[in-house]
RNA sequence: GUCCCGUUCGUCUAGUCAGGUUUAGGACGCAUGGAUUUCAUCCAUGAAACAGAGGUUCGAAUCCUUUACGGGACGCCA
C-alpha cells in the first residue's frame, strides 16, 4: 500500500471553502494513513479568474490545518513544476498524441475531443439548441464510496480553448497521469465530470485511478437549501482563524463532516485521525454543516488546553478588542483566563465574557440589571455586605466564603442572597466565572469601589 | 429538461456490504431536575429517527422494485 499517490488540486480562484479544506484534508488523511504521497498541485490555468491573495490564503489555510505536502509548490522532484500554468510543454506533448491518433478537432479555434461513436443531431432542452451528440459506449466508474456508476458521455468537449489555454478536464487527466495519481480523492460535484476523464485516461491508454467521490456539505437548515457557499456563515476556512478558533477543532469537525471513526469518539487527534482514517467510513449522503457542532468541537480543544497556550490564544482575543496590551500584568491575565477557561466555548466570546477584568468600561446587561432590580432589596443587600467585604483584611476564597456565610446566618439568609447582586455589580451581568474566585482576582479595591458605583448609580 | 448520486432523531452519525443479539446506540442542540453558591460550566433524566408503498423471507433499518423528496452535473470555470 505504500505505492499510494493522492493529489488535492484547488484552483486559487477565490476564499477557501471548508469544502475545499474537507478534501485536503482527506485526501492528506488517506496519504498519510496508507504511507502514500500527498501532492498539491495548484490547477490555475484559468488566467482571467486566479489571483496571489487567494493562493495565498489557501497555502495559509492547509499550514493553519497542519496539512503539509511531499510535493507540490517548494519542493523539487520529477513531477514538478505544480502550478499548471507552467506545464504548457507537457500538455502539448500529451496533445499531440491524441491528435495523432485522430481523437481531435478543431473548430471556431479550439480543440475539442472527439467521443467515439455513431453521430446524431437532436435538440438539446438544456442548451436550447440542435447540437451534436454521440452514441458512445456507457463509462463504469467503481468509485470507492458509492460503488459502480456508470455514464455515458455525450459530447465532444474542449481540451485546448481559442487563446491556447488548455481545459481542466485535459489538463487534470494529463497531470493524473504524469503525476502517477493512484486514487483521486475529490467532492461530488466532480461525479458527473469522471465519465468526461475516464474517456480521457482510456484514450490515453493509461488504467485510470481509483476514484472516491466526497459528499457535498450542505447549508446548515437556517441557511436554506443546496450546497454550502462561500457566502453562508462558516464557510471560509479565514474566517475561523479570524475568529480564533482552535485549528485542531476546526480540522477535527471537518474530518467529522462526511467521515466516521464508527465507535462514538468524537475527539480525535491528528494522530488518531491519521491512524483512524478509511475511505470506508465515507458517507454517501450529503452532511450539513452544524455551527453548533463545531462550536462544541472548539470547546472541548479549549477546556483541554495547557493554560499557557490558552493564555496565548487568548491574548490575540483579547488584544484585536484592545482589553489588553503589552503592559498587562502577565500573571493577573493568567488568573483571569484561569477561571473563564472552562466556562466559553470561543475564544471571540471572551472578551465579552470577561471585560470587567480588563476594564472599568464594561458593558452592562440589561436582562441581568432587571432580574437583580426587581425584587427591590438590591441595594440593601449592597449595603449589608459593604462593610463586612471593607473589615477583611485577608481577601481570600476562604475568607470571602466565611465572609459571606457569616452575614447570611446573622440575617438568617443564604448566601446566594447577595451573589446575584454582587455578582452584577462588580461585572454587570448575571453569569461568569466562579463568583469567590472572581472576586478575589478583581481585588478588595475594585469590588468595593463597584459596590459603591452601582449603590449610588440605582439608590 | 436530460443524466448521475443520495435518503436512520432538528443536525452530525453507529448499525446496512456478510437479514435475526435493536425496546434502533452515541454526540450536538432542545426540555426538566440536581450540583452546601451565581453561571454560558458539570451531572442526571427526558422528548426525538429507519421518507412512503409494494415485494422476497419464518424474520428487513438491513435485499429487490417503485414513488416521493433532497443533492450534483450538464461552459472555450475549475
Amino acid at each position: 500500500m505504500t505505492n499510494v499517490r493522492v493529489r488535492f488540486a484547488p484552483s486559487p480562484t477565490g476564499s477557501t471553502h471548508i469544502g475545499t479544506a474537507r478534501t485536503a484534508l482527506f485526501n492528506w488523511l488517506y496519504a498519510r494513513h496508507t504511507g502514500g504521497v500527498f501532492v498539491l498541485r495548484i490547477e490555475d490555468t484559468d488566467k482571467e479568474r486566479n489571483t496571489q491573495k487567494a493562493l495565498d490564503e489557501l497555502i495559509q489555510g492547509l499550514k493553519w490545518l497542519g496539512i503539509d505536502w511531499d510535493e507540490g509548490p517548494g519542493t523539487e522532484d520529477e513531477y514538478g513544476p505544480y502550478f499548471q500554468s507552467q506545464r504548457n510543454d507537457i500538455y502539448a506533448s500529451y496533445l499531440k498524441k491524441l491528435e495523432d491518433a485522430g481523437r481531435t478537432y478543431e473548430k471556431e479555434g479550439a480543440i475539442y475531443f472527439k467521443l467515439e461513436g455513431e453521430r446524431y443531431t437532436e435538440f438539446d432542452q438544456y442548451v436550447g439548441a440542435e447540437i451534436e451528440k454521440v452514441k458512445t459506449q456507457p463509462v463504469v466508474i467503481d468509485d470507492l464510496i458509492r460503488g459502480k456508476v456508470t455514464r455515458r458521455e455525450e459530447r465532444d468537449f474542449v481540451l485546448q480553448r481559442s487563446n491556447g489555454d488548455p481545459s481542466f478536464h485535459f489538463v487534470n487527466v494529463v497531470d493524473d497521469i504524469a503525476m502517477k495519481i493512484t486514487h483521486v480523492i475529490r467532492g461530488e460535484d466532480h461525479l458527473s465530470n469522471t465519465s468526461k476523464h475516464v474517456e480521457l485516461f482510456n484514450a490515453f491508454g493509461f488504467e485510470p485511478p481509483k476514484f472516491a467521490h466526497l459528499p457535498m456539505i450542505l447549508k446548515s437548515p437556517k441557511d436554506g437549501k443546496g450546497k454550502m457557499s462561500k457566502r453562508d456563515k462558516g464557510a471560509l476556512i479565514a474566517e475561523y482563524r479570524e475568529r480564533d478558533f482552535l485549528p485542531e477543532a476546526v480540522r477535527n469537525f471537518i474530518a467529522l463532516l462526511g467521515w466516521s471513526p464508527k465507535d462514538d469518539q468524537e475527539v480525535l487527534s491528528i494522530a488518531e485521525l491519521v491512524e483512524r482514517f478509511s475511505l470506508d467510513g465515507v458517507q454517501k449522503g450529503g452532511a450539513r454543516f452544524d455551527e453548533k457542532k463545531m462550536a462544541h468541537i472548539n470547546f472541548e480543544y479549549m477546556k483541554a488546553m495547557p493554560i499557557e497556550a490558552y493564555t496565548r490564544s487568548a491574548s490575540s482575543a483579547l488584544r484585536k478588542t484592545k482589553l489588553i496590551n503589552d503592559d498587562t500584568n502577565q500573571d493577573y491575565l493568567a488568573s483571569c483566563l484561569k477561571i473563564c477557561q472552562a466556562k466559553i466555548d470561543s475564544f471571540e466570546n471572551l472578551p465579552g465574557f470577561a471585560s470587567y477584568f480588563f476594564s472599568e468600561d464594561y458593558p452592562i446587561n440589561e436582562k441581568a440589571e432587571s432580574k437583580v432590580f426587581k425584587k427591590g432589596d438590591a441595594i440593601t443587600r449592597i449595603q449589608e455586605i459593604t462593610p463586612v467585604l471593607e473589615s477583611l483584611e485577608d481577601w481570600s476564597e476562604a475568607t470571602l466564603e466565611t465572609a459571606f456565610n457569616q452575614l447570611a446566618e446573622k440575617l438568617a439568609a443564604k448566601p446566594f442572597a447577595w451573589f446575584p447582586v454582587v455578582r452584577f455589580a462588580v461585572s454587570g451581568t448575571n453569569s461568569g466565572p466562579d463568583f469567590l474566585p472572581m472576586l478575589k482576582i478583581l481585588g478588595k479595591k475594585r469590588v468595593l469601589a463597584r459596590l459603591k458605583n452601582t449603590e449610588e448609580k440605582y439608590a
